[in-house]
DNA sequence: CGGGTAATTATACATTTGCATAATTACGCA
DNA sequence: TGCGTAATTATGCAAATGTATAATTACCCG
């Protein structure tokens, strides 16, 4: 004779975002397998059923805690920005310094990246929202991109294949330091992220 | 009253060979998740009993067919290297343009890199051979830069950092290019790639 | 040519999974 | 205060999955 579950009444944004959070956990310590309903349930406190009670069916989910991760990701990368003087060189060297940097270089992150990254070329839902965070990320950095060429007094037509090239490489680091942490340290990537780029956009950007 | 599947005898190469490759196959197609015992079996032609006759366990065969992806891919970009001019600067755009094209952007591969991926920071087999297989290609890459900046009267002393910078580029531009198909032409990825390059290292290099 | 052995198939089974449905509980509003 | 409704739980189920085991088949060596 088991007793039944205490019944708690919780509103509906903190147990979509509870069970957001337990399905991020639990990708990011066993992979897409390990999120089965039973337990994220579990793992938000909650019972199964509840799940299917806000979404629909548990491919909603994930591809909600995906669109949760990515623009996490985007506001990580723009925190402090607005501390920051009007400097538009200044400016994106922080924002660099900071795409580089934990918790957006951290192995978790990298490993639900990877994780939703195998699922976005079969999964329209899911391309849409990488799609969308992709352009969302990249619009913002073209835009500081494009101030600091402005600044400078450089044409700015360019602005947009430089993002690109500018956002694969800080992609491709970010993707580094978080499968191979021991390989770099986290003043190194900063570095290699600033010289980088006024490599790329021929300005000296200031260390931070 | 069903028949009895038909008795056929393969050696034990060709009946490993087969099913790492419906492996392949079958996570590239539809994720890790797709490969069950069965559809492997099925895709290789066999049936489901046989694969715990060449493998104690399906972990067993997903290690070694990730072990064959990961020697395959390194021994296809090795190979391509002798194909390649001897004018340092015309080899490199060659090498970037290869390294941003299929069959190298491809999404079969992505895919399979990114289940791979996922792995990685759970595995620490797994990450061994990310890291050889990611050194060994930077090694590659640090080489052709080296010669370019030598060839054009540069100093080579920051030959190492641009390298981690350049190959973090080209992995950002084809795993964007694998995963958003549609988003970019061959011809754009290519341009994108030799024209920051040519920033990156203060030279120009060669279109192709 | 005949038997032993490895290769291959067929069947069975316990577990897990996602989802559906019905029962139960708390909250808000008349 | 009482009732309707949304939130939450409990239970059930059919399908899929990995693996174990026994039966069957082809090859090889004497």
């Amino acid at each position: 004779m088991t007793t039944r579950r205490r019944f708690v009444h919780a509103g509906a944004q903190t147990r979509r975002a509870d069970l957001i959070a337990a399905t991020l956990d639990l990708i990011a310590e066993g992979g897409p397998q390990a999120a089965t309903v039973r337990a994220i349930a579990t793992r938000a406190g909650v019972t199964p059923g509840l799940i299917r009670h806000y979404f629909a069916t548990k491919e909603d989910l994930i591809a909600a805690a995906h669109q949760h991760l990515m623009s996490g990701l985007t506001e990580a990368s723009a925190e402090r920005l607005e501390d920051l003087p009007d400097d538009p060189l200044a400016r994106l060297s922080v924002f660099l310094a900071n795409a580089v940097s934990p918790p957006v270089t951290d192995p978790r992150t990298v490993a639900l990246w990877a994780a939703s990254m195998q699922l976005v070329p079969r999964d329209a839902k899911m391309r849409a929202v990488h799609r969308e965070t992709y352009l969302e990320f990249r619009d913002l950095l073209q835009r500081m991109i494009t101030e600091a060429l402005a600044h400078s007094g450089q044409p700015v037509e360019q602005a947009q294949t430089l993002a690109i090239a500018g956002n694969a490489l800080l992609d491709g680091l970010w993707i580094e330091a978080g499968a191979l942490p021991d390989a770099f340290t986290p003043d190194q990537l900063k570095s290699i992220a600033i010289n980088a780029f006024s490599r790329l956009l021929k300005l000296e950007l200031p260390e931070v």
